[in-house]
DNA sequence: CTGAAAGCGCTTACAG
DNA sequence: CTGAAAGCGCTTACAG
């Protein structure tokens, strides 16, 4: 059998209190007890048992990452930044994925909370924005951090880039290379990234002096296949765009799929350009012009911030990736 | 706060220990006294604390995914096939990605199974044929499935799709469309689908009398950058291969971009087919021909070998997809 | 700076 | 078919 608490303690002559201490590096424990019962610890190999901790005590030592579909690649990048973190405080992490719009969303946070008592939770798009399931963490009293929050910002720890920024900047590339009618393809309505990607795109066609045309501007869901559509209803206009931002990078794989279809030269006839920098970018014919999102680092920071003291919001760097299709 | 077993047992007027009984769905309990302690739990909502069942019980109601990432498409593939079936039992998946080649492996697999004692494990490639990882496993009597393992699969319970006969199909697909010199990149060596990809590559070039010729055979890691290499290097050569037989679609992937940078047609100069039909197979242009490998499935079957009671092993079916590139 | 006692919310082992 | 007692391995609250 594994070594307990008990062991530890017989073993270097304290109580189990004291050697309860030391795992928790607590103050007021004497230099040379303390070294006695480390030294009992590692002879015996000794590793705390996470559910007697979290029953005993305040902290589970768990958190959970809530996530739905994006892409793979997004949640995988965040759960790598997460464990990455985690790591470090001998924290472990409960992959939660949820089918999106499931009506047992709700019903399953909320079990997750009873039956495992995670010290937080990290929310992800579009649940960063889903008053339903704040409202019920609030509620619960469990600490959450948010990735890439749209409004109220403030209202918990949060982590994010600088969406209209860096969609400005990708637009006013496009523009720089001469192109006037730039059409952009958007995420989905809960998604907040969405209108600040919109807006950014907007920004920049302003201050260019370029008129914003409705028409111009597409509804996709961030996947492959509405990428692949709206682009189709692009370039079967009579008056095509000569340029496509499309909001993410999966969009612009579709959108580069049809053009390759229509046998258009990329980006002679038709430029495009995703956003993201996920690493379908590089996969694709020809590679594409992209604006890094750091997603891992943004996970790393959720979980400092969830694991840590510091209750604050953290806006990390983004950056203009220039590849072959634009 | 919430309602703990004592709040149900009191407002059913039975024990705490009847309701457990309840809980686990033993026999010997009277049924009207079954009925009123299922009405409490509703009424009350009441959900058992898994950290309270972990430390009381021999089941933990936990268990890990340990992965490396391959790819991120596949991983989160896996999680998705776990996740659906251990919902089912309220069981809690622990994500334990890894770096692969990580010294400190063992050490945290040792660390995981003594801090959360996870009710079992599930081992991806190359993990599924790690000696050291199995023997641990046994050593502290950790009940585990394997995922595609190559030596021994009787060893434990294990699913896997027939690599050697998805690999042979494949090729003889390349050989109905009158190819003749046809190349195949492996994966890693430590990977057993490497080698058992390669083995159904030989087999249908033999049933096809076309000579296997070793320097058609290159090795590659799976990944994009050593499929680009790959093809790089095969399509430099004085005579090239009319076919590409890449071991995984991000391999597939990194051929055809070298293709396109080369202004080669594909499949009129170079064809070229992957393995897996991950969602890129679909964003490439032209779209991939590849196997298509159950991965979810998989996964899903994976869980319900470690959580039910049958020790078996499970081959899934695999199926030829046809598109563009061949 | 250290420890004895109680308790976290369940399951186990035993008794009836 | 049901229950009382003990225990899982820690932390908490209190005392000294």
């Amino acid at each position: 059998m594994r070594a307990t608490i008990k062991d530890v303690a017989s073993a270097s002559g304290v109580s189990i209190k004291t050697v309860s201490r030391v795992l928790n590096n607590e103050r007021y424990v004497g230099v040379a007890t303390r070294k006695r019962v480390e030294a009992a610890v590692a002879e015996l190999d000794f590793r705390p048992n996470l559910a007697a901790r979290s029953l005993g005590g305040r902290r589970s030592f768990h958190i959970a990452l809530i996530c739905d579909n994006p892409s793979p690649a997004y949640v995988y990048a965040m759960q790598q930044g997460i464990r990455d973190r985690c790591e470090i405080d001998g924290v472990r992490v409960l992959a939660q994925p949820y089918d999106r719009g499931s009506p047992r969303l709700h019903g399953e946070i909320d079990a997750l909370i009873s039956t495992s008592n995670p010290d937080g939770l990290i929310l992800t798009p579009p649940l960063s924005d889903d008053e339903a399931v704040l409202a019920l963490l609030e509620k619960r009293g469990v600490r959450y951090v948010r990735v890439s929050p749209g409004a109220h910002v403030e209202r918990s720890p949060a982590v994010y880039i600088d969406n209209i920024g860096a969609a400005r900047a990708l637009t006013e590339h496009l523009v720089a290379r001469g192109h006037r009618r730039i059409a952009h393809v958007t995420g989905q309505r809960d998604y907040a990234t969405s209108a600040q990607r919109l807006a950014g795109y907007r920004a920049a066609l302003e201050a260019a002096a370029i008129l914003v045309e409705p028409d111009l501007i597409v509804p996709g869901r961030y996947d492959f296949a509405s990428g692949a559509e709206a682009a189709d209803a692009l370039l079967s206009r009579k008056d095509p765009p000569s340029a496509i931002f499309a909001g993410s990078d999966e969009m612009a794989a579709g959108a580069l799929m049809v053009a390759h279809r229509r046998g258009l030269a990329i980006p002679g006839d038709i430029a495009i350009a995703g956003f993201g920098d996920d690493a379908l970018a590089s996969y694709v014919w020809p590679p594409l012009t992209t604006m890094r999102q750091p997603v891992r680092d943004l996970a790393w920071n959720a979980a400092d911030l969830l694991l840590g003291t510091d209750d604050g919001q953290r806006q990390l760097p983004h950056a203009l990736v220039v590849r072959g299709s634009t």
